[in-house]
DNA sequence: GTGAAAGCGCTAACAA
DNA sequence: TTGTTAGCGCTTTCAC
C-alpha cells in the first residue's frame, strides 16, 4: 500500500530514523532504476538462474550508479548465518594473542569471514557478557584464547552447538578441541640443536612450575638428554619467574661455582634467556664460545637486539592462528574435532648457540637460519 | 499459509539449512509457549507499553525454559544500524595497535557495540576488500589506525556518510579526524625532567627523520632547551633507526671524545634508549650519576628489565584507544569532529634518569613514578 | 492489555 | 526470461 513513486524522504529531515540516508541504496532502488523487478536484480548480483544480457547489463548499471552495496545483515538474517566469528582473549590482546590473531584473521578473510575481537583480560563476567553478546549476533564460531598456567572453565554456550576451538588454552570438559603448541617438542629441538654442538652439560633455566607449558618443555629437555646418554643433573634445572632479572639471578646461581658451570643454556622464554646472556657477558664469559645459549618464543624484538643474536625456538603462533581458522570453517561447515591437537615448533638459529665454523649444522627438520633484519 | 502447529523439523536432517537447529528459538516459540501473541512477548522483553504483571511473567519464563536469545541480527536490520564497529590496522595488530584496541574494545564494549578487527598490513588492496566488507556488515563506524612515517590516504566510503576516525595515523585528506599522541608535549615533559635533574648537555638519540614523531619530538626537546636557556648544539642530536643497535652506536659517537660528551640522554623509544644503556653500562659509565637516561614508549618489557630500570615517556595509547571509542560514539550519534586532536603524554620515572635523593621532584603535572612490578 | 500486521533488505520458490 | 511473494526474526503502530 505504499504510493507507487515513493520518494527519498528529504522533506523529514528529523525523522524518527536520522541515520536513514546513510544506510544507502536498497535492492528495490536497483529494481527501480533498472526497471527491472526485485527478483531479477538479485539474479543479476549472484549470476544465478536465466537472465538475458542485457537485462543484467541494465542491473548492474544500474548498481554501479547507485553505488549500492547488499545489506549483509539481511542476507544473513536469511541465509541463518551471519559470516561472522568471536575471538575471545583473555591476554589483553597481548604479544602472544597477536601473531595468532593474525593468522586467524587473515585465513577466515579469504572465506569473507570477519572476526570479532573481544578481551575478557580472565575476568569471567565480561567474558560471558562477550559471550552473549555474540551469541545474540549469531556468530558462526567462537576462538578462545588466553595465556593461562592452567586450563580454563569451558565457555558456556547453552543448548547453542556453537563450534569453539581453545587456542593457545585448554579448556578442562572432555570433548573440547584445543590448539596448542608443541612444547615438548620445540624444547627437544633445543636441547638436541645444543647437545649436536657438542654440549654437555646443559642447564635449563625456565619459568613457574604452574604453566603447563614449563612442565612440557622440561620434559623435553630431559628426553632429549636421556637420548643422548647424557645423565640428567637437577642442579642445572631452575625454576622461577619469566623475566631478566630470573634470568641473571639464575646464571649468577649456576655459575658461583666455575666448576660445575654448564657449557650451555636451554632458557623457557627469550627474556630469561636475555638475561642469561647480559649476566654471561658481565662475568667475561664468551657466548657462544663458552656457554652456548637458546631461548624459547622467538619474539624478534628480543632475540635481534642481544649481542650475539638469540637462537630460539618459535611457537609459529601465526600458523596456529591460521591452523585454527581452518578448522573452525570445516566446523562451521558441520565437522567436529576434539581432543588437544598440538602444531610443531621450530628452532630459529643465531650466533648465540653456534660457533662460526660449525653452521653447516643447520638445515635439518625443523631448524631454520636466523635471518637478522640487520 | 503455513500449518498452524509448525513442528521443528526434526525429520528433514539433511535439509538445505543443516544449522538451523543452531539457531536456536525464535519470539515466535516464545509466544506459542507463553500463550500470547508475538507483540506481547516484545513488549515484556524491553519492558515497553503496558502488560499485566502475569502476562510479563509467563513470558519471562518461556524466554528462559527455551533459552531464547533475541536475534541481533534481526534487531539490527529493523533499527538500521548494527551496533558494530571496524577496526583497520596496518600495523599488523603490532605492538602500538594493542593498547589502542584494548582502550577501544573497553570503552565499545560498555555500550555493547562489538569491534571487527581487519588487518590489511599496509596493502591497499587488502584493506580495500576489508572496508568493502565493512560497509556490506553495515558498520557503525570505522577506526584506522597504523604505525606509520607519513600521513595515508583517507579511506574511500563513497557515499556514505560513515564516521570514521583515525587513531594513531593521519589521513590526508583534509576534514577527516585523527587522534594522536603529543609528541612534542612528551618530549618536552622528558626534556625539562633531565634539566631539572640539573643536566645540561643533553643528547637527543632518535629514529628515522621521515616520521612525523622523529620530527616533533624533536621540537619538543629544542623548544625545552631554549626555555632553560640552554643552547641547541646540533652535534647532540643524532638520527638512525629505532634499534637498540643504534642506540648503542649512538653512544659510542657521543662519547668518542669524553671532553664533549653529554650527562644526559633523551631517546627516540625504549629500544634505543636500552641500547643506549647497555653501551654506556659496558663503557663503565654510570646510569643515573653520570648519565641521565629518558626512553619514549614506555615499554614495560623493556623499562622494567633494564639496570636500572629506564624513566620512559608513556603515549597512553590504552586512553587514546579509549577516547576514540568515546568519540566514535558521539559520531555515531550525529556528531562531526574533524582535524588533528592529540592526547598528553605522561613521563613514567625510574631510576635511570633519577639520582636516588632527589626523588621528591616526581609529582608535577604529567609525570608520575614508575611502580617497577618487582 | 493484547493481538494483528506492516515493514527492515534480501533470497528463493513459484507463477506468469 | 521475468515478476510476485512468502518468509528470515524482530519492532512498532494501530486496532480491538
Amino acid at each position: 500500500m505504499t504510493n507507487a513513486d515513493d520518494k527519498p524522504p528529504e522533506n523529514r529531515s528529523k525523522a524518527v530514523a536520522p541515520r536513514a540516508g546513510r544506510l544507502g541504496p536498497t535492492i528495490r532502488d536497483v529494481a527501480r532504476v533498472a526497471n527491472v523487478s526485485i527478483g531479477t536484480v538479485s539474479k543479476a548480483l549472484h549470476n544465478s538462474g536465466s537472465l538475458r544480457k542485457e537485462t543484467r547489463a541494465r542491473v548492474l548499471e544500474a548498481v554501479a550508479e547507485l553505488g549500492f552495496r547488499p545489506n549483509e545483515l539481511a542476507q544473513s538474517l536469511h541465509r541463518g548465518a551471519s559470516a561472522t566469528v568471536g575471538l575471545i582473549s583473555n591476554d589483553s590482546f597481548g604479544r602472544f594473542t597477536m601473531p595468532i590473531m593474525e593468522g586467524l584473521e587473515a585465513c577466515l578473510a579469504e572465506r569473507r569471514i570477519a572476526v570479532f575481537m573481544c578481551n575478557a583480560t580472565d575476568d569471567p563476567e565480561r567474558e560471558r557478557q562477550h559471550v552473549e553478546q555474540l551469541l545474540s549476533k549469531r556468530v558462526d564460531g567462537l576462538i578462545v584464547t588466553s595465556r593461562r598456567a592452567d586450563s580454563r572453565p569451558r565457555i558456556d554456550l547453552g543448548e547453542t552447538g556453537l563450534p569453539v576451538i581453545y587456542v593457545f588454552s585448554q579448556s578442562d570438559a572432555p570433548g573440547s578441541f584445543c590448539l596448542l603448541p608443541d612444547d615438548e617438542g620445540g624444547a627437544r629441538l633445543a636441547t638436541e640443536h645444543l647437545i649436536s654442538q657438542g654440549r654437555q652439560r646443559i642447564a635449563h633455566i625456565t619459568g613457574p612450575e604452574r604453566f603447563e607449558a614449563v612442565r612440557l618443555r622440561r620434559k623435553g629437555y630431559t628426553k632429549s638428554l636421556a637420548m643422548a646418554g647424557i645423565e640428567y643433573d637437577a642442579s642445572l634445572c631452575l625454576t622461577g619467574s619469566w623475566s631478566e632479572a630470573w634470568g641473571r639471578e639464575a646464571v649468577d646461581r649456576l655459575f658461583a661455582e666455575p666448576a660445575k658451570a654448564p657449557d650451555a643454556l636451554f632458557c623457557g622464554n627469550d627474556q630469561i634467556a636475555r638475561g642469561a646472556l647480559d649476566a654471561l657477558t658481565l662475568r667475561g664469559i664468551r657466548v657462544p664460545e663458552d656457554v652456548a645459549i637458546v631461548g624459547f618464543d622467538n619474539w624478534e624484538v628480543l632475540t635481534n637486539a642481544t649481542r650475539p643474536p638469540l637462537s630460539s625456538v618459535d611457537m609459529n603462533l601465526y600458523e596456529l592462528g591460521r591452523e585454527a581458522g581452518r578448522h573452525l570453517m570445516t566446523m562451521i561447515d558441520g565437522e567436529t574435532y576434539g581432543g588437544v591437537s598440538r602444531l610443531p615448533c621450530t628452532l630459529v638459529v643465531r650466533q648465540s648457540s653456534q660457533v662460526a665454523d660449525a653452521k653447516e649444522q643447520a638445515g635439518a627438520k625443523g631448524i631454520q637460519e636466523g635471518h637478522d633484519h640487520a
